[in-house]
DNA sequence: ATGGTTGCTTAGCAA
């Protein structure tokens, strides 16, 4: 099974770059992150023929993630399910390929200190809580997306120029360890232990060109699903050329 | 401290 995640940074902007992505990789899942579209504006009709079922989770100008399959997606959940007022679309899971795919874009937090920074931990706590109450912790599951953190030093390229900020502050990288503490191995590190690899460079300052990149977007898996990982990589070169995502997509393939 | 870029929506917000 081959999986795929990518910040699209608005679906509709990249609609051509998203089916060549799915062209040229052709991933058995895609977990799609920042749609910035109402469920009605994705491009269902493309990406059907190009052959992929969609369960969108969609939004008015930001937010919005969908997971893409092979396989007519099953039980098909949208957002937290914790009950909590929930205007921002920022998770979807489905039962796909034999496990749950649990797709997130978790808030970036903007500066330490203010109120979406605190919206950003609570929502990493609420994943956390989700997990233990509507995830079985036997069954095969992957969360994947753009995670908004960097675990580590060796997961950015500049540190001194990030350290303290929303994406590598240890509080943000407490809550996702806290939420990979309930069982997710981080499939991307398996495979690159050394660190290095990055997922994001920020439109402005020249960041691509500059090397500035961070690795925030992940694959985590169950330890059973980790352990038949084969392979794990970065399409770095989406990142180039006209008109890119910020983000580049992160791919992960198990033997399922 | 600010700047720099992109996308949605059309002046300002979010990343």
């Amino acid at each position: 099974m081959k999986l795929l995640t990518w910040n699209v940074n608005s679906v509709r902007a990249r609609e051509a770059r998203l089916l060549a992505v799915l062209e040229r990789h052709k991933p058995d899942v895609a977990c799609l992150q920042e749609l910035k579209a109402l469920e009605e504006q994705f491009p269902a009709e493309a990406v059907k023929a190009a052959g992929y079922h969609a369960a969108v989770n969609g939004q008015k100008t930001w937010n919005g993630v969908a997971i893409l399959s092979r396989e007519p997606p099953e039980d098909v959940r949208r957002g937290l399910g914790d009950g909590a007022p929930d205007p921002q679309a920022r998770l979807v899971s489905a039962r796909v390929a034999g496990a749950r795919v649990i797709c997130a874009y978790v808030p970036n937090g903007e500066e330490v200190g203010s109120e979406k920074w605190a919206y950003k931990l609570e929502w990493l706590a609420r994943l956390r809580r989700a997990l233990e109450r509507d995830f079985a912790k036997g069954e095969p599951l992957v969360l994947a997306g753009d995670l908004n953190v960097a675990p580590d030093d060796k997961d950015v390229a500049k540190p001194e120029d990030w350290a303290g900020t929303v994406l590598c502050h240890e509080d943000a990288r407490k809550a996702l360890a806290r939420v990979a503490a309930w069982g997710l191995a981080d499939v991307v590190r398996k495979h690159h232990p050394e660190g290095g690899l990055y997922t994001w460079w920020d439109y402005r300052m020249l960041a691509f060109p500059k090397g500035n990149g961070l690795r925030i977007d992940h694959v985590l898996a169950t330890a059973p699903l980790a352990d038949r990982s084969r392979a794990a990589s970065v399409d770095r070169d989406e990142r180039k050329g006209e008109k890119p995502s910020d983000h580049a997509p992160v791919i992960a393939e198990f033997d399922l």
